[in-house]
DNA sequence: GCCAACGTTGGC
DNA sequence: GCCAACGTTGGC
């Protein structure tokens, strides 16, 4: 299983939206991107991410599950993009801040920390572990 | 609100 | 195929 990052403007997409979609989660659509579009053909049913607040926040807020594999963006005709469906697992028991992510020399390599425009992007499984200990959260 | 970083577009 | 111009993102 791989571990990925999701980050959403709370503003046009929050993690409260993302948990009342409930079991059958939501399209992560929008991404025009060619990197964040190529994560996302990689993914498979099954893998986690965390899902992030960007700017007036900047925290992670909680744990996705991949529950459909690419297929294309609903919201273009364009058939260059497409994307994943996710269904929020739990929310962070404390949400973790960038500022403490940034802090914490084990996640020095992040590409949060280090390409912080990329809004999908892999996270490693040491990466996923100190996470969720910092947000005080099962891992699993 | 500013600005740096980055990705994309289009003219040549 | 290069590169300047432009638009967007996101941290501060």
């Amino acid at each position: 299983m791989a571990y990925w990052l999701f980050k959403s403007e709370p503003s046009t997409w929050s993690w409260d939206q993302q948990v009342a979609k409930g079991e059958t989660g939501e399209e992560w659509d929008g991404v025009r991107n060619y990197q964040a579009r190529n994560f996302m053909r990689e993914m498979a049913l099954g893998d986690r991410g965390f899902f992030y607040h960007s700017q007036s926040e900047k925290t992670v807020v909680g744990i996705v599950e991949v529950c459909a594999e690419s297929h294309p963006d609903s919201t273009t005709d364009d058939d260059r993009w497409d994307c994943v469906d996710i269904k929020a697992v739990r929310g962070f028991t404390r949400p973790v801040t960038l500022e403490q992510i940034k802090g914490d020399e084990r996640l020095s390599e992040m590409v949060l920390v280090r390409n912080s425009r990329l809004s999908v992007q892999p996270v490693t499984e040491a990466e996923w572990r100190v996470v969720c200990a910092l947000g005080q959260t099962d891992p699993d």
